[in-house]
RNA sequence: UCCCCUGUAGCUCAGCUGGUAGAGCGGGUGGCUGUUAACCACUAGGUCGGCAGUUCGAGUCUGUCCGGGGGAGCCA
């Protein structure tokens, strides 16, 4: 008999059918003469109960070995539960303990455990209740990913992880190299021979896939990245992490309006996908994790996105009662506590903001015609203040060439780049956001860290 | 990089103004014919993060180092 999954053997009328299950003991509660295991296999939140009478083959050499933690193989009938709490449970009629787990020194208990302490053994943590949660929505969200854009004809481009060019002004690189740490070679003039090392030049992960992503869009006209990008800064905080993952659409012919609109509809769609495939798994965040996560969720989308200038949202903002620590003033960068206000206060649901002051923006940005500000665009929602930032490109080569020089960038580097402004541009525009994010948006969870299998982040790893 | 908080049993935590340690869960043993974080009884388990200092006496006060958490900045 093939063994089936908790998942599948839950959705089945009792009807003492043979059943057989594979999985982890959660629990067991024992009398004298039965005993009740509770099963789970990962396949979904639920436990299947199992009852299994003294009278079981092996009853007394097994019985002791069905600690939490132990993996068994069971077999019985699926009937109608006497007790209350579930549909149907399994009567055993065979018990084998796979694998033993000595619960003297395993450390997950059949008690809430803080999130700090499972940190600590992230080998362990999966099988809670928590971390199963958040890996199955994980995957759903991630395949609802690729569904949102395959459905909208955007290409997957797997965009390089190592990379040349330095910094694409997104945030502080890890350095690649193969040049033996402990002897250095220089060059006369005595900095760091890179002509000696792997690739004869500097490289290092990449920070974004936004600029070879470009590339492809001014070809295959839609494209998206979803890969690992890599952060060396020192950003110790619950929304940092050293890797992790990105999504960057770049569409070409798209002008800004065209990019808010694909960010309005991706978000509402993969937030869709998850209540729809995970009701479980998002009614435990609801009830354990964060109470208005679902209520949250669904003003995204029950909500047409307010689209409004970052020069209108200051005016809001200096009209605003609140007590900021960081004043407002046309040209600052918004502070989190501005985009709260905004989303939490003000309006009450996502906004989206454009037309930044060129100075706080990327130098890659289309210049607006009145010289200040660029089409920027930033989809902020409450709690987490921006969850996507996206733009329409600057394509005339002249100006971008000038915002290089502006933001410090060697034009050399960029050659490539500028090329698709002179050979057949196109307008594009694109956004990007942080997987995890968005993951923790809509778990409700706190930390990025446990949004994450094995998290690395600044001294952590 | 800056600021704040914290470190007591395997886990979660209590321990008031200094008088040499407690609970629940988990472990072990025994009991219970249907449990639901099962219940009841008994039991084992801690150089109170490390080091120095103040004191007759430090889990409790001071310094310092190490670990953990949160906020800011940077950013996704």
């Amino acid at each position: 008999m093939n063994a089936s999954r908790i998942h599948d053997i839950l959705k089945l009328e009792p009807q003492e059918q043979g059943i057989r299950l594979n999985g982890w003991v959660r629990t067991k509660r024992e009398s004298k003469s039965f005993c009740f295991v509770e099963v789970n296999d990962g396949s979904c939140m639920k436990n299947l109960q199992v009852i299994i009478d003294a009278s079981v083959d092996g009853y007394t050499d097994f019985i002791g070995r069905l600690a939490t933690g132990a993996s068994v193989a069971i077999e019985g009938k699926l009937v109608p539960s006497q007790g209350k709490g579930q549909k149907s449970e399994v009567q055993a009629s065979m018990v084998e303990v796979v694998g033993d787990c000595p619960g003297d020194d395993y450390p997950l208990q059949k008690k809430h455990h803080s999130f700090e302490f499972l940190r600590t053994i992230p080998h362990l943590r999966p099988r809670t209740n928590t971390f199963g949660a958040v890996t199955r929505v994980r995957n759903a969200l991630s395949f609802a990913v690729h569904r949102f854009f395959q459905e909208q004809g955007f290409v997957l481009v797997h965009t390089p992880i190592i990379t040349t060019s330095d910094c694409e002004g997104a945030g502080q690189m890890f350095q690649v190299t193969t040049l033996p740490l402990d002897e250095i070679p220089k060059t006369p003039e005595g900095g760091v021979d890179y002509s000696r090392d792997f690739f004869l030049k500097r490289t290092g992960l990449t920070v974004s896939g936004q600029l070879e992503g470009e590339a492809y869009a001014c070809a295959l006209g839609r494209i998206y990245t979803f890969g690992p990008t890599f952060r060396a800064e020192h950003s110790n905080t619950v929304r940092h992490l050293s890797e992790f993952y990105m999504i960057e659409p770049e569409a070409a012919f798209f002008d800004i309006n065209d990019d808010m609109d694909l960010a309005e509809a991706f978000l509402k769609y993969v937030i869709r996908f998850v209540l729809d495939r995970c009701p479980e798994d998002m009614d435990f965040f609801n009830e354990r994790i964060d109470k208005t996560v679902l209520s949250t969720l669904d003003t995204i989308l029950s909500n047409r996105f307010v689209r409004m200038t970052y020069t209108e949202a200051i005016k809001e903002l200096e009209k605003a009662k609140a007590d900021f620590e960081f004043p407002v003033k046309w040209g600052i960068d918004l502070q989190a506590e501005h985009e709260k206000y905004l989303t939490e206060e003000v309006l009450r649901k996502p906004v989206i903001l454009t037309d930044y002051p060129r100075e706080i923006k990327a130098f890659y940005m289309k210049l607006n015609d009145d010289g200040k500000t660029v089409r920027a665009m930033d989809v902020l929602v409450g709690r987490l203040g921006e969850i996507i930032g996206g733009s329409e490109r600057e394509t005339n080569p002249d100006k971008l060439t000038a915002r290089m020089a502006e933001a410090g960038l060697n034009e050399e580097n960029y050659k490539w780049y500028l090329d698709l402004r002179r050979f057949g541009s196109a307008p594009h525009s694109g956004f990007g956001l942080g997987f995890e994010r968005l993951l923790l948006y809509i778990t409700g969870m706190k930390n990025i860290r446990d949004v994450i299998p094995f998290h690395r982040s600044y001294q952590e790893a």
